[in-house]
DNA sequence: AGCACGCCGACT
DNA sequence: GTCGGCGTGCTC
């Protein structure tokens, strides 16, 4: 049993009498753990370590198992490798807002309000008591009330003064399959005498349509409700609750028909289809822009249910309905099951049940999807495998896509991973012969993919701030784009952190010496910080390549952009598309619907555009500034740049008219910007991985990032630095087998301060998996382990995505 | 997490 | 001498 706790072990129980046949494993229990009761999840057997006594589980919560058994060793997986407590993995996977625990909950007692009044009372006692005496309150509630820490020795003083009273309540767990009443004739013959009209009436329409819903009757009968209440009393109806799914479907999705596959599709879809049933295989499916990677999906899906197998998808989490689900649910209607972030939590659950209940047999959803309750799944889909979405940034660290090739193993199914821009490390898969390729290089429609031209940024001498970044170039492409009554999407990728430093003259970022990573400038070191060694170098430095002094801090965004389109083209209708003003809800499809109908003339957004929507009507691209995303200090920058140039790019021209891109930058001659101007995948690919292989990135290393954070900057570094010394102290003692196990740091993390918490990072690497999990579980785990203080958190993130 | 225990400095 | 703060450890 694990307890949804960050506690690392399970624990055993034993089962009452009247709870053994109820107990099964996939069901939530309450059981008292130390002085509280808490719920856990039967996960199997665990082996009891030492003599201690055996509690007895207190309740049984489901009727029927949240999740299949087969899925028991999944979680066991991940709690391992993500090196997370088991009960919070079960909790990461499930539907939120089921769990159940007490809390304590203080009231004023008898001697309390004497106490009160009384001026030898402290004043925390004071306000605690005065607090009360406004009602009941749990520990949470008082300390928000009070505006301090409350402790626990000075409750139980008052307790025993009887000032207050503590008592327990459980909390939680107030999602439950929604009900609806129904109601049935009843067979006998009470009322075959004389019914009023209204009551004949609802005889008539139940004999003739069956059972009926109240608010269906009161559809047609207004007073239904009261009607039937007197008929249950006279024996005339019966009334029970059905439980029903909340209907998370908005409009309703027509039934597509199933269009002919091009040639290359055909091929694609024969590949795969036979490796289905066949054991576990991952295959990369690379597909450009607009060459019909959905139906290809949709066919194996075809053919995997044909086989009664279940089927997962997985899509990028994009804030609404994706291309992919509606295409999917228009083709399988009723057999899919979608979970995303736009359901609500009730919403969630149904889909759930739907699932444990073998009521679908597709699901179709982001992230989280992956923990999909089915049985025995025999093909996985992760659409767009290269997108960061599917990585999760808080609790539970874990990577969809990595994870859909575990369950696939688990299960013995097959994997799709597909992509028009695939990550650096699916592609490697396939070079080293763990994954087969399937490719789809050609659009369905013939169109040809969009011409891409560079700007290079370094000659537009103008300076007046933003308006150096719209060259004349890309005003013209704009102006023409407008003339021709087509749209215009402005690409600017601001989430910008600090600025970074570029030699306005070469164009050349600073960078590490060692890591070959952009410098960031610290303002009160006054020098330039490489984030993942430590290096540091002058902040008067010269550009190292051309000698000019002529040093830029780029860093600018969206907002000035969008100022700057309204003054040069007065007469354009502009919009922007970030996370700042898509917050609200509904925001997007506003958005999205006016650009469709020609609302909006130019959107300038982030890499939120980049993403999945598919806009008719847009015929330029321009992206502001490339080397924005492409100068971050982290070794992946080049592969996101690639990634989201390749994609944003994919946005232009995808109607009847053929697209355009322009594509501003300060390094029109490196690697990357040339490749992502030629669409060439393979030779992006070729220079990024022998520059990883130099120095030892992923693929050819696993990374684990330990991050320290906290409200104090001294504590949060002395614990950080503690943490590395530690570390370091760890691999001297290891000897010549944890020599291959790397540690880069501590240093301050790249984004300094977050929510006014100090971060720090700690970088571990090594080509042997297996050794760097074992000198990280004894870092954070051991018996030498750094004690985490309560102010100061550490988090462990296997196989880092941003290192920021 | 949530709770208890036990060790220390600063007060009656 | 106790009170009350905080670091350390445990939960079948």
């Amino acid at each position: 049993m694990a307890v949804v706790l960050p506690v690392y072990e399970t624990f055993s129980y034993s089962v009452p009498a009247h709870l053994s046949d109820q107990a099964r494993p996939g069901m939530r229990v309450l059981v008292p753990f130390g002085r509280r009761t808490v719920t856990g999840y039967l996960i199997g057997p665990d082996r009891q370590t030492d003599s201690r006594e055996i509690k007895q589980i207190l309740d049984v919560l489901d009727d029927s198992p949240l999740f299949p058994e087969t899925m028991i060793p999944f979680f066991q997986w991940i709690a391992s490798y993500y090196m997370h407590p088991p009960g919070l993995v079960v909790n990461t996977a499930l539907p939120a807002g089921l769990n159940m625990t007490d809390i304590a909950v203080l009231t004023i007692d008898e001697n309390g309000i004497q106490a009160l009044a009384s001026s030898s009372t402290g004043p925390v006692e004071k306000s605690i008591l005065a607090a009360l005496s406004e009602g009941p309150a749990s520990i949470k509630q008082l300390q928000k009330k009070i505006g301090r820490p409350v402790p626990w020795a000075l409750i139980h003083r008052m307790r025993q003064r009887k000032w207050l009273l503590l008592d327990r309540r459980i909390e939680g767990g107030r999602i439950r399959p929604k009900t609806i009443r129904m109601v049935a004739l009843e067979k006998s013959e009470n009322f075959s005498r004389r019914l009023s009209r209204q009551r004949r009436a609802i005889c008539d329409i139940l004999k003739a349509e069956g059972d009926l819903s109240v608010p269906a009757l009161k559809k047609r009968i207004p007073t239904a409700a009261t009607l039937v209440r007197g008929m249950q009393k006279a024996g005339q109806v019966a009334v029970y609750e059905k439980t029903i799914s909340r209907d998370p479907f908005g409009d309703p999705i027509e039934p597509d028909t199933t269009p002919r596959l091009t040639g290359e599709q055909t091929r694609a879809v024969r590949q795969m289809a036979p490796l289905l049933g066949r054991g576990f295989k991952t295959v990369l499916l690379a597909g450009v822009t607009g060459s019909g990677k959905t139906e290809v999906y949709l066919r194996l899906t075809r053919a995997a249910i044909s086989k009664k197998m279940q089927v997962l998808v997985l899509v990028p989490e994009i804030g609404l309905i994706s291309q992919t689900e509606r295409r999917f649910r228009a083709r399988f209607g009723e057999r899919v099951a979608v979970l995303h972030s736009g359901l609500s939590r009730g919403e969630r659950y149904d889909q759930w049940l739907r699932i444990v209940k073998e009521e679908a047999a597709i699901a179709i959803g982001a992230r989280s999807c992956i923990f999909a309750p089915f049985t025995d799944v025999g093909l996985i889909i992760v659409d767009e495998e290269h997108d960061s979405s599917y990585k999760q940034e808080t609790g539970l660290r874990y990577n969809a896509r990595d994870l859909a090739v575990v369950r696939g193993r688990h299960h013995k199914a097959l994997v799709i991973l597909g992509s028009a821009t695939p990550s650096v490390q699916s592609w490697h898969n396939v070079t080293i012969g763990k994954y087969d390729l399937a490719t789809l290089s050609k659009r369905i429609n013939r169109q040809p993919l969009p011409e891409i031209r560079t700007v290079d940024l370094s000659l537009s001498r103008d300076e007046r701030g933003i308006q150096r970044y719209i060259t004349p170039q890309l005003q013209k492409e704009i102006r023409n784009t407008l003339d021709e009554g087509n749209q215009a999407l402005i690409f600017l990728n601001r989430r910008g952190f600090s600025a970074f430093p570029i030699c306005a003259h070469c164009g050349q970022a600073l960078r590490c010496k060692n890591c070959d990573i952009s410098l960031t400038l610290h303002k009160k070191a006054n020098a330039f910080r490489c984030h993942y060694c430590g290096f540091t170098k002058a902040a008067t430095s010269a550009c190292p390549s051309c000698g000019s002094e002529d040093i830029k801090l780029l860093g600018m965004g969206t907002e000035k952009v969008q100022e700057a389109m309204v003054q040069l083209f007065p007469d354009a209708r502009v919009a922007r598309m970030d996370r700042d003003t898509m917050n609200r809800k509904g925001a997007i499809v506003r958005l999205l619907k006016d650009l469709k109908h020609r609302r909006i003339d130019i959107l300038v957004g982030t890499q939120m555009v980049a993403k999945g929507h598919d806009f008719p009507g847009i015929t330029l691209v321009g992206v502001v500034c490339a080397d924005l995303t492409l100068n971050f200090p982290d070794f992946r920058s080049g592969e996101r740049t690639f990634q989201l140039l390749a994609q944003v790019a994919g946005r232009a021209g995808r109607g009847e008219h053929p697209g355009k891109v322009v594509l501003q930058t300060f390094n029109p001659d490196h690697f990357t910007i040339g490749a992502a101007k030629n669409q060439d995948f393979k030779k992006f690919f070729d220079q990024e991985i022998s520059f990883r292989k130099a120095l030892a990135y992923p693929p050819f290393s696993r990374m684990v990032a330990v991050r320290i954070s906290g409200k104090d900057p001294q504590k949060t570094a002395e614990m950080a630095g503690k943490i590395g010394t530690n570390g370091r102290r760890m691999l001297a003692n290891a000897g010549p087998g944890g020599s291959r196990v790397k540690l880069m740091g501590p240093i301050e993390a790249p984004l300094a301060r977050i929510a006014n918490r100090h971060r720090w990072q700690l970088l571990i690497s090594s080509p042997d998996v297996a050794g760097l999990h074992r000198l990280v579980h004894e870092l954070m785990q051991g018996p030498n382990s750094v004690a985490t203080g309560r102010d100061i958190r550490v988090s462990v993130d296997v196989d880092p995505f941003f290192l920021m």
